[in-house]
DNA sequence: ACCATTAAGACAAACGTTTGTGCAAATCTT
DNA sequence: AAGATTTGCACAAACGTTTGTCTTAATGGT
């Protein structure tokens, strides 16, 4: 049990007769160091299972190959699904990623910046809470010169770079779609109009109502938290107004998972009667009955971007004052709730 | 632009004339600094906005104050609610998470057990792979002395903390259950049984068809994936028998929706003619028609258990040879999959 | 064979803390 | 009031790397 003490550059330095320097060089493959030495020194570190001290070098360094994440909850399928494809193309180069929940609070956002900081990653990548209306706490870790990357909900005023989807585009596939099958009265539960892509999701939304010289209702724009209640309530809602929709255009699945349940318990039949779309293809919009069509927002694509973007920001020296936003095509996965026609 | 230098320890000794060292204790409330001095550096330290490096810290004390996390995949309720709860216990403490993935491979799962080592982690926290049936990258955390704690998917055979809920009593509970409701002859859709916790689930579903003195029918009882695809393929399988169960005990909820989906094209009355039990409480469970009974496996409890478990194991200096093992009560949630009498 | 290069490492400082020890002054004991 | 104890801090080493500069030996040119 004395073994305890890890092998570290100085012991292969000992038993090599060199310099701790030039075993650091030498593992680097600095071109100032022999084959034969690198050789020697790998072989070394092998037999001695030497593992690089990652703190002594981040500390040295003042790189610490980690990066904050920030998402609101990791237990929504996108949230998870865009970490995942973030993670393994980080790892590739080295990057482990500390991941942290907001739960959707201003307050814990803050706390978790802090925290990152703190743990002196080398870049942070966030999606806002909902909460989050002010940006002193993101300014402060550009000030900092640590690379900040937005996804999802991001906010255009900072200037940050920042991947997402264009929302105001999917807005307008969603009602060009429900025209297509027929519809003439498409109700919209939206999320909150102060978050920046449910804004968007709502102008598009207008705008191609106006495009399709469709009426504009004020009943039937209906904002909110866009949670399975909340979906059920605003449902409720609208099957109460004197003339019914004929589409439902929900800004997030859970809503829209919400009003379907509505629908069936007033035995009215979607999508023949109500059609129904949904937003972020949660993978339950495909098992229910019927399954729900949903806006697809490219989870693998934005996490492979918001990767390439940060290597991009870290890899680079000098300070680049472009910025970078990459904004997906949406894409309409059209399912059982708002296929009318075959 | 100048101004990049972070404020250190020494600043703050600088500006009140004392050394690091003092500074150093007087931020930890050290007893042989006078509370003057402390009030003094606190003071300056707001003032120049010093923020600790964690990393410095971490390389001298040797503790790092990260803890690492590895589970099959973050995007399963599961997983992602016991390890919100975990981080929001460990946070408290001062320890961040680092959350990596095994994607259920073995070979993924050791590389991310080399890439914490490296990291410096203060302890691991894992939930094993499908695919790992041998243990020596876990010995090799255990050699380190760094703590290390299993939940869900663990195994007795290393000597190893564990936490996670009772699988035989599980299958107890769902056989009681579906006898209950008049049902004599019970399927049970079974993960493979070199798992340690599908094979308890297995053993618990026999003894329990024995303690009920029902038959035992070798084409009762099926291995395979859990996945929705393997659901639907033993379900078909179920319905060719020329004496067809009257209930369906899945092992995974997925695979209870693939049988769910399967029963419903076949026509036939779920619970009436054959009821349906799930494991894992996925959240959409309670959202599918009928909505599926399950197994709720207790994510937070376990999360929390989990968390103080290796604050204990911290904690303690001196090598405590005594391990904890925690057994969670599985609690069924019974819904109308399952629910024949009213 | 002499000077200029280059190659291969040695040397030492540095990154920002923490921590064991030392030492003077202040306080307590009786 | 003299010794014993405590208080409050200084000093310096250490954690394991990385990195700029210096030194020596080998190589090259002519």
């Amino acid at each position: 049990m004395k073994n305890k003490r890890k092998t570290t550059i100085k012991d292969i330095a000992n038993v090599l007769n060199i310099t701790p320097s030039a075993v650091s060089r030498a593992l680097h493959n600095h071109p100032r160091i022999s084959d034969k030495t690198k050789a020697a020194v790998k072989k070394v570190a092998k037999e001695l299972d030497y593992q690089p001290n990652h703190l002594a070098s981040a500390l040295r360094s003042g790189k610490s190959k980690l990066v904050g994440i920030i998402v609101a909850k990791t237990n929504s399928y996108f949230f998870s699904s865009v970490v995942e494809n973030i993670e393994s193309e980080l790892n590739k180069k080295g990057y482990n990623l500390i991941i942290t929940q907001s739960n959707e609070s201003f307050e814990k956002e803050c706390r978790n910046i802090d925290a990152l900081l703190q743990t002196q990653v080398d870049g942070i990548i966030a999606s806002l809470a909902n909460e989050t209306v002010t940006f002193d706490h993101y300014n402060k870790i550009k000030e900092k010169g640590i690379p900040l990357i937005l996804f999802d909900r991001g906010e255009n005023d900072i200037g940050v770079d920042y991947v997402g989807i264009d929302d105001y585009q999917s807005s307008n596939i969603v009602v060009n779609h429900l025209v297509e099958q027929g519809c003439k009265r498409i109700a919209h539960i939206a999320g909150y109009s102060h978050t920046r892509i449910y804004k968007n999701r709502i102008r598009g939304y207008k705008d191609a109502l106006k495009k399709h010289e469709l009426p504009e209702d004020e009943d039937l724009l209906l904002e909110g938290s866009l949670s399975i209640e909340d979906g059920r309530a605003k449902m409720e809602q609208l099957l109460k107004l004197p003339i019914l929709p004929d589409a439902v255009y929900a800004a997030g699945d859970y809503a829209a998972l919400g009003a379907l349940q509505v629908l069936q318990e007033h035995n009215i039949k979607v999508p023949e009667q109500i059609a129904l779309v949904g937003f972020s293809n949660e993978p339950f919009t495909s098992l229910v009955s019927p399954s729900i069509s949903s806006i697809y927002q490219h989870n693998k694509e934005i996490g492979k971007l918001v990767a390439k973007q940060f290597l991009l920001r870290v890899n680079d020296k000098n300070y680049k004052p472009v910025l970078h936003k990459s904004i997906l095509e949406p894409e309409l996965i059209i399912r059982d709730s708002s296929r009318k026609l075959k």
